[in-house]
This record gives C-alpha cells, sequence and structure tokens, in this order.
DNA sequence: TACTTTGTTTAGCTCAAATTGAACGAATTG
DNA sequence: CAATTCGTTCAATTTGAGCTAAACAAAGTA
C-alpha cells in the first residue's frame, strides 16, 4: 500500500471490519481529528462559497491522499453518490484532484492532485483578472469628464495590477 | 463640492430635477457604463460569495466616492432601507467604507474608505490564516502513526506558510 | 405634545443552490 | 440473457440567505 492509513488500508472508519465506528456515527458531532478535520473544511469550502460536501471530499483528500473509490468516498463521508458525483467533478474540474484508473476494476477513482494549491492561486488570478476586466470596460464607457471618478477606477486597477504581479510571482515560487 | 458627477451634484441619475432618468428605469438592463458598472459589481461580489447589493453600494463608492446620504443609497440603488441598512454596514465593517457625518444634518453619510484595497488582503490574509489554524488543530490531534497525513499536512501549512507572507509582502508594498 | 424624519430590526416571502433519491444507461459478470 | 454494479442525470425536497415591507425606536421640529 503507499499510504499507512490506520490498519485498514481502504477505510478511515473501519466500516468494513464490522462494528466498531470509532467516529463519525450518526449525525453526531466530530470524535476525532480525522472527522474534525473534514468537517472544518467543508464549513470553510461553505464559507468561500463552495458546496460543502466538496470541502469535505477535499479534506477527505488531504487526510487520505491516495486513490479512493468513488463508492468509499460515498460510504465514508455518509453523501448520496449523486453528490459524490456532482462533487468531485467540481473539484477535478478545478484540478485539486484527479481521476485515476485501477487495471481491472471498472470503479472510479480519485486522487489528490499534485499541486492543488497552485491552483489556489490560480482561482484568485482569475478573478481578480474578471475584475480587471470590468474594469477596462468602465475605462471605455465612463465619459472623460467624470475625471475623480476615472481617477478612482484607475487606482483600483493599479492595484490589481499589483496584486496579479504579486500572486503570479506567489506561483512561480511555489511551483 | 468635492467631486464632478454630472451637473447634479447630489445624484448619478438627476431624479432630484424632475423627469429625466438617462439610466436605471424599471428593471431594465444597464444602459450605460455607470449602471453597468454597479451591476457588474454587484454580481462579481454575488459570485464572491458577498450580498450583491453590498457589491452594488461599493460600485457605487468607487464611482462616486464623496459622501453619499444613506436616503440617496437606497434611492439610487433602487434597494429598500432595510438592505441599505445591513449592507453598509457589512462594508463599513470590513473598512470599505466609512461613515461620516455633516454637522448640522441628522442624516448618515457614507464614503469610500481610504484604502479599500489594503482590506481586501487583510481579508485574504483572514482566511488564510483561519485555516492554518485548523491546520493546526489537525496537528495536534492527529497521530504520530499517519506520516503520510501528516506530511501532507505538513505541506499544506507550508503553502500557507508562504502565501501568507507574499500577502504580507503585498501589503506593505501597497501602503 | 403631536408629527416628521431617520436608521434598525424583525417577520415573511422569494429565489437559488445543495442534497437526496430514484430512474436510467452502460458495462460486467454469472 | 438475466442480474449486478457503477456513475450520471433529473425531479423533488430542503435549506439557507437576501431582500422587502412594516413595525419600531430614537431624535429632531412644529
Amino acid at each position: 500500500m503507499s499510504h499507512e492509513f490506520q490498519n485498514d488500508a481502504d477505510s478511515f472508519s473501519g466500516t468494513a471490519s464490522a462494528e466498531s465506528q470509532p467516529y463519525a456515527e450518526k449525525g453526531a458531532a466530530p470524535v476525532d481529528g480525522i472527522e474534525q478535520f473534514i468537517e472544518q473544511m467543508g464549513m470553510s469550502a461553505q464559507a468561500d462559497g463552495v458546496p460543502r460536501i466538496a470541502g469535505r471530499i477535499f479534506g477527505y483528500f488531504i487526510l487520505h491522499g491516495g486513490p479512493v473509490s468513488f463508492a468509499q468516498l460515498a460510504r465514508e463521508l455518509k453523501v448520496s453518490r449523486g453528490s459524490v458525483s456532482t462533487n468531485a467533478r467540481i473539484l477535478s474540474a478545478i484540478g485539486f484532484i484527479e481521476r485515476v484508473t485501477k487495471p481491472g476494476d471498472r470503479q472510479d477513482y480519485y486522487q489528490l492532485a499534485a499541486s492543488p494549491y497552485l491552483r489556489m492561486i490560480e482561482g484568485y488570478l482569475g478573478r481578480m483578472r474578471r475584475m480587471q476586466n470590468i474594469l477596462g470596460q468602465a475605462n471605455e464607457n465612463i465619459p472623460e469628464t467624470m475625471t475623480a471618478t476615472r481617477a478612482r477606477l484607475a487606482q483600483m486597477n493599479h492595484f490589481y495590477e499589483v496584486a496579479v504581479k504579486s500572486n503570479e510571482q506567489l506561483l512561480k515560487e511555489l511551483t
């Protein structure tokens, strides 16, 4: 096995090994670091406008890393297959996780992407450039006569230019 | 007047000066750069998980800058006083706008804050530190034996450390 | 004191997005 | 070919948040 996750290599919670469920029972509060982390990632995601389940899945992969089957995700996170389907697709579209195949296994497997954090920065950059776009339009459409307004827009644009450069730099550093 | 906004110094849309309403009539699409910018800021905010009206108010202030009365905001953006109340409070809590008073005037006035963009970065920093917090907890609660997991968490933490430093640097640059 | 103006708060409506569950099609296996 | 298994999709439900309108409190003004 490529990772040393618990004695049960296929599962956090040992669902496969019968009765004992050290955490994640019912709708109870997180009972240990694992559950807690996953849950916090969910909350965090939600706060950032991302579906909570996507956050939980991402959290799960940060902890687990290695290839995890679609079914296992649904089982361990206790969500419907539908949710796993959509949210895993979201995550892999962003580039946080990626699909992998196991020869002779029909199931879908996912694993943590190589550098999910770079994608995070790329996300920021995307939003900033979108803002610069809006500013560009404003610059075209707002009359010359409104000099103070145009000055503020220019200032705002300047901010984004510096910020974009800074994050591009950061991206390089982390590569 | 401290700003050269249209001939009507108190209003974008000249509501005060009777019938003409060059833009912003009914629920119609934006008809010029001003309206368009405000609306795009609203959409942008919404996409970032911020109430749309907060975004529109912020957009309004980027364009207008100067002290604007509470009532005027509600009137020109065509939103309820309740919405103005809550959203202006949000924006001033973040530090994007600030309340000012006019002697002998009971109304609330708001104006664009001195450096709203710095606050934006501070916002990023806050979220990143919150993530580092979560990672700190995980580091405490996750058993030593799960070395690969802990390695991934450490890597994640490293990312945030670098990112935080980078943004602190950016903050300095812009000050 | 009655009346107006101003901002906040609260209850309720609306709307969008998340999540589920079931139906479905594709692939596999017996 | 039946019977499973798997992932996607779609309809329905739930949830939550934004927004409004109305009630309200505070602070003038007549």
